[in-house]
DNA sequence: ATCGATAACGCAAACGATTGCATTGAAAAA
DNA sequence: TTTTTCAATGCAATCGTTTGCGTTATCGAT
């Protein structure tokens, strides 16, 4: 037994052919005969050979390959967009080669650079917080790189992105709220320099103003780093500070609605009776906590086999991105639970 | 401009030099004129010049890419690992490409097929509940391909694994559970077939056992999906058809443990007075469901960092397999939280 | 017997980079 | 001047596969 696969060189020797008469067999190309057909699939068969993807991407420029960039994996959204990703890609015969940059800049450049030297045939993005230039971004598209974001989505002309409705959904959200009778209502909002983050804040505004409330610059509090603990702290704050006492929490993300859940509690205010809240992304933990918690649910796997879709159909050239005009906005869920019911 | 990447073919042909001359001026090589080496190099970065990593493995049979075969991405658990791997694999210049198997013994088989042929280095796997028979592994093993377990560890000759000490975590929860005066403990166990759930059993086992405690089959029940649901509604029939009512659970997944929790306040138990809880992995939501859930710390980054650690060493025979006789294994850490807490 | 057609296959270049082994030219030694 | 030496560079093969364009051999037609 050899050391290493068998290669196409090695059934040509043990036939006594040429290299490119196994190439052809192996592919059914017209002018082989049935026979040698045959003979080659049998010795192929019996040497196990698997041909060398390697040499393929470097003799096709292609990889079969596409590289993703997330933040971070430990996010429940993120981990279910994978899942849609992989889902697809497979199933069309791509491999999937994934990085997390934790938020960081410098990793989202770097780990640009090497999976475009590995030769990868597109990206699926959704960036980092600290991303506020798209340049590294604008250049590839500008050669015509096939790229598609996701949920994080750049506003740069040309960029194909993938999103949910946040507005509606945070809009749903406060809407419910209102409905529910809570009428000083605080958005704990993401980082402002996202996207999401402000189309959320105008869906909250929106449904306040629907239902003839006012907007309170100073009951929309950013969260940067979105974890409970963090909103613990605020929602603590906010809790003594603010003149008249908040009765319900929109927040921007599940984490924090749960560290704004935690501080009510410490404060001794009950929920859903005194204060109401609703999160954002619908965490596997949102059924676990007492009391459960409402929250906007994001179709994360729906998400990532939509934007693989699509890249794939640009990459194989079966989608001119001219032909695509505006981001493609899947729908989101308000998912009512007790956390936010007390009519 | 050209369309895609500058070669090394570009820049020799701008300066009127070889391919080789070029190739081995950018690498320092003795021989090339220090006058060439700056030209070369100078153009090299004019025309934002990046080796292309295909060819790199065709010609060097390795791919500087290492692959990971995990269950499920949305494992808190596994997610926290995979960050380990990549800290480790990208500081060493490695690319990691990922794949889930959900579980499933196919998908198990088939992402190592196509990772083979895109001349994988070597393996990181965790392998799939499906799985219990090692065949696919032990061919790669016995020729000398280099693969590290992690977690989920096979017991097959000349594997190398990293875990954590599961009997030591399963005996601290117990033990702990024990000396809060709970008597009637209930384990919720992972799938049999899992080697970690059978080590976490005979951990609770002993634990019962040093304190003078019956062990009762009747009281070890299998998860074998492992969620909240359905342990929910085991826990909501063990509550009603054991003997004796149990009045803790040590589950050896902290969804698991939730759903204990759950089905324990369905039932008017007060959590930690009337039933004590204590999970394993310690996922995100202990500290953000209440009462705060106690559980058995796994250092899953620290996980991924040493077993990528040793990939690569293997890899580039820095170590010899051999002289790895048993298993890494890495020390849990019980954190006591308001579940289990009552004196 | 000669020619043309056709089936079946081989040659060699190409993808981009590396590397052992020449080759070149000029300065130093004889 | 001739030979030696060495620095600086080029040639060509290689990794595994694909593919355009030959090259054979065989057979029927003339």
């Amino acid at each position: 037994m050899k050391i290493g696969q068998a290669t196409i060189k090695d059934i040509a020797i043990e036939l006594n052919v040429s290299a490119s008469t196994v190439s052809r067999a192996l592919k059914d190309y017209p002018g082989i005969s049935d026979e040698t057909k045959r003979k080659v699939k049998e010795v192929a068969e019996k040497l196990n050979y698997r041909p060398n993807a390697i040499a393929l991407s470097l003799r096709k420029s292609r990889s079969f390959t596409i590289g993703v960039i997330i933040p971070e994996v430990v996010h429940f959204f993120f981990s279910t967009v994978i899942s849609g990703i992989e889902e697809v890609a497979y199933s069309r015969g791509y491999n999937v080669i994934l990085t997390q940059t934790n938020e960081k800049l410098s990793r989202e450049m770097s780990s640009i650079d090497t999976m475009l030297s590995n030769q990868i045939d597109g990206f699926l993005v959704s960036f980092s917080k600290e991303t506020t230039d798209f340049d590294h971004f604008s250049r590839l598209l500008n050669q015509g790189f096939p790229i598609v974001f996701f949920d994080r989505v750049p506003e740069i002309p040309h960029a194909i992105s993938v999103m949910v409705d946040d507005y509606k959904g945070a809009f749903d959200a406060t809407d419910h709220l209102v409905s529910q009778g809570y009428r000083n209502i605080v958005h704990l909002s993401g980082p402002l320099n996202l996207k999401i983050s402000r189309e959320r804040i105008r869906g909250y505004e929106s449904a306040l103003i629907k239902n003839g409330l006012l907007v309170n610059p100073d009951y929309i509090v950013e969260c940067p780093i979105g974890t409970d603990h963090e909103s613990q702290k605020i929602t603590t704050k906010l809790l003594k500070s603010l003149p008249v006492r908040p009765d319900a929490f929109f927040a921007s993300n599940d984490m924090a609605a749960v560290g704004a859940m935690l501080a009510c509690k410490a404060a001794g205010l009950k929920i859903p009776e005194d204060v109401g809240i609703v999160g954002f992304s619908n965490w596997q933990f949102c059924t676990m906590i007492d009391p459960s918690l409402s929250s906007v649910s994001q179709p994360g796997s729906k998400m990532g086999a939509k934007a693989t879709d699509i890249l794939l159909d640009m990459i194989e050239k079966k989608l001119d991105p001219e032909s695509i005009t505006g981001p493609v906005v899947l729908e989101t869920e308000l998912l009512i639970r007790k956390s936010s019911v007390r009519i």
